[in-house]
DNA sequence: CCGCATCTTGACGCGTCCTTGATGCCGAGC
DNA sequence: GCTCGGCATCAAGGACGCGTCAAGATGCGG
């Protein structure tokens, strides 16, 4: 019996394919190897692994797409591989549903962490009633928020975005789909107010030294980390 | 003998189908497939499935019509899928007499559990006979109140109200779910008739120092606190 | 037909929350 | 070392929701 965690790999790069298969081994998991857009798509189908890692440019299609399909049925972690300077297409995998992203060139063991983070964060996102982030407690049903075990009072927004955050934790969610999952699609742009919010929330929540559960990805976006 | 539950499954995309085969034979389930609304009604007409999962996009039909048709004579706990940001269609599905619903993308173990839990749920339903909170009794069956022992009359509106909301103690109700269960679905919007019986019953079983009993969530709803 | 209890509706004052722009800070690139 | 862009913070205004009250509508029983 093989309990190994099994990994869909995505890359139409045969040398890439083979490193990251090495990589992958050593640290334990199994690699499910495809080096186009719909051999991914069809091998994800036939047996959903529990991870997937797609490089972004592929021959027929583009890594955005498969995220995109993916995505309509399986919340399995995605990580992107981008290569360095494709801001736009990063920033597209991840409003398209990807967890998280690494830019080539990467270091074996980034990717390894990265992956380890995403597969953990799928543990207990079974739409738990609450989500506890040790000192955090966020009652979901009832809409309430603890830390330390005292309520802590949170505005409509307030709750919402640090809903949205919680509900995915661990992945990076930019601004554009924050400010449409909270505010609507007519927000899309308006990036001062989520800054102005996502300070009130961290007065109202984090520690005095420092963010702790809502860290902010520069340019990107923010997640929220256990 | 094979006495596995037999779950009909819905959904016009075969990678979504295959997926959902997957995952329903490993949480020892057996699939029903179908792919149009009306092989789906024929299927669940021929033999009756244990429950089914629709999908809300069909080729020839809408998901919420076969929840409609379905519930015409049968009572099998049904759970639909909706793409995410499909509000509307959702709460549409919920009062054809669905009985849960799960957004696109969903998590397997979400699915299974909220497939379990539907399933536990038709077995037998459980009432409990009276509430009491710190100095308050609710008699559900008699509809009487108390407060420190002295009787309190209410009017069959702030009954009903008052006991939806002590029902779900802790849990935020929001104006709209408040308003369709004790008003009816036409009074979704209508809050200023809720904010007057809200007063007349905090009137009738809050202490004049403030309310204790029933909380108010600004810009979302109320809740009964212990 | 009348009176009482209840429900509904609108207006008003008040408090909270949202929004916006200005300001200062920090890190990256040159 | 300097400039520039992105980020956090803060304060002020304006908008919105809430609770309250009173008057009118409705329904029921006497």
């Amino acid at each position: 019996m093989n309990d190994r965690r099994r990994i869909l790999v995505c890359d139409d790069e045969p040398q890439i394919l083979r490193a990251l298969k090495v990589i992958l081994r050593d640290a334990g998991f199994e690699t499910v190897p495809a080096t186009t857009a719909e051999e991914a798509l069809d091998l994800a189908a036939v047996r959903p692994p529990d991870a997937a890692i797609l490089d972004l440019v592929l021959p027929d299609g583009d890594g955005v797409e498969v995220c995109h399909e993916i995505r309509r049925w399986s919340r399995m972690p995605i990580i992107v591989l981008s290569a360095m300077g494709d801001e736009d297409a990063k920033v597209r995998a991840l409003e398209a549903g990807a967890d998280d992203y690494v830019t080539k060139p990467f270091g074996a063991r980034e990717l390894v962490a990265r992956l380890q983070a995403a597969l953990r964060r799928v543990q207990g996102a079974d739409e738990e009633p609450t989500i506890t982030a040790d000192g955090l407690e966020i009652d979901l049903a009832a809409r309430q928020v603890r830390r330390d075990g005292t309520d802590v009072h949170l505005t409509p927004i307030e709750f919402r975005l640090l809903e949205t955050l919680a509900r995915n934790r661990g992945r990076l969610m930019t601004h554009r789909v924050l400010l449409t999952e909270v505010w609507g699609p007519e927000y899309v742009d308006d990036i001062t107010i989520l800054r102005g919010h996502i300070a009130n929330l961290r007065r109202k929540i984090e520690p005095v030294e420092g963010p702790r559960y809502v860290r902010t990805d520069p340019g990107v976006g923010y997640r929220f980390t256990a």
